[in-house]
DNA sequence: CCCAAGGTTCGGCGCACACCGAAACGTCCG
DNA sequence: CGGACGTTTCGGTGTGCGCCGAACCTTGGG
């Protein structure tokens, strides 16, 4: 008689309820740099006993946002794959009305200041260099963002001319908008935002700063920002 | 010292924390269909007491997923914008790895067919009749999906040929995919799917079916999405 | 072989919160 | 004005779960 609830509720409720704990969550954002952390690193960056970890680390992977490689006496665990990321990543870009108030000390100061300049989302560039890269393109119509978010021909045979040939797989689109949650803007994720953050790094465009997310623009990079897509060099230091 | 958690993680929590309880998670489903519910017919919905109820709205209304509008001795809630739509239908369709193991009654069978067979997504088509909108479109070379998911300059065309020009308002993109929860596939969404349902609905081409979001197609239905889009009559009955 | 270190399991503690019924508060209508 | 109805507020109850420390298991190294 009465529909009690819908089907789905249930399952809806178990996921988010996943993302509903401020531990776990400060996991993914950490994770959400795309490479696989140890429990114990974790749990020293949560600020939580290693048995807490251990039992929220056993929830994700049960609720399949996580994948777990274990090698020896570690526990690696790394985002599932791309649409976890995605959730994580669009849950964060609509939860905080920017969130943090103000840095500590100068140098979280710094760490924070060059978050925004440059870092990953998952396996794709963000921050203002993303949002630069995600601008050049559109720029020069190799990215389309008025009637939705796609690359062109031409942006296809950009990529290609690049020596990174874009091939789909799964159910993964080729190219999809990434809510960036300093700029509040979208960037280019995606397979093509993937491979275009992978040709940077391995072409030393780019070099991580710590052991975060954050991102820095190489001598050589600029140079190569500049020729290929027409970004003036010295506009991401 | 110890970065002790991500900033953001708090926020984050506090958002999947709305929609980590069943009962919230009922609701925002069923407010889905893009129209405003009362309190009570939400509680009786849900299976609560109207006081439950009551808290639950609060909350859900106070953390932005909702808005609400009083008239009289009612409490009228909507999903709050596009956004707040987008959250709920990303989650819902990445939650359940194929929710409803059987229906109980041919009642509830009828209805779940229904339901599959089309819908409103908040306020766009889906189910199969979302889906060969959407592919029709694509065939056509109105909407482009390989590269991304983007209307062509002949997708334009063809809304305004429509009588429906599309305008951008805000940061709502033209064309945005959504993926479906019993089709498992993408669909139209965005501005122009939102232009497409409303004209649906104006010019008889579908009725909604009883309380909720399934959708029927019309004869007249039938006989213009064969003639605008090559829809053979029948498929969607 | 034994010891150190990373990870897991187990009890137990305490808080947060979903739920209800009863009572109070409006609003609408006869 | 009084009664019906939708909604809200308020105690009170129960439970789920996040957390810890201690004990235990496994791996790797001296």
């Amino acid at each position: 008689m009465s529909p009690r609830t819908h089907p789905g509720a249930a399952a809806l409720a178990a996921l988010a309820g996943l993302l509903a704990d401020e531990t776990r969550a400060g996991f993914l954002l950490a994770l959400l740099d795309g490479r696989a952390w140890t429990a114990g690193e974790l749990a020293r960056h949560a600020g939580v006993a290693a048995s807490t970890t251990s039992e929220h680390l056993g929830k994700l992977v049960a609720g399949g946002l996580l994948a777990e490689e274990r090698q020896g006496r570690h526990r690696y665990v790394r985002l599932a794959d791309a649409r976890a990321a995605q959730l994580v990543e669009d849950l964060a870009a609509q939860a905080p009305p920017t969130a943090a108030p103000r840095p500590r000390t100068l140098g979280e100061a710094g760490a924070g200041s060059a978050m925004a300049r440059g870092r990953t989302c998952y396996d794709h560039l963000a921050g203002r260099l993303g949002i630069a890269v995600t601008d050049a393109l559109t720029g020069l119509g190799l990215l389309r963002q008025d009637t939705g978010f796609a690359l062109t021909d031409d942006g296809l045979r950009w990529f290609g001319g690049l020596g990174v040939p874009l091939v789909r797989t799964g159910r993964r689109p080729l190219a999809r908008a990434c809510l960036d949650w300093t700029e509040r803007r979208p960037h280019l994720a995606g397979v093509a935002g993937a491979a275009l953050c992978r040709h940077a790094l391995e072409a030393g465009w780019c070099v991580r700063i710590g052991s975060e997310r954050a991102l820095k623009v190489t001598d050589r990079g600029g140079r190569a920002l500049s020729e290929l897509l027409g970004i003036p060099e010295g506009t991401l230091r």
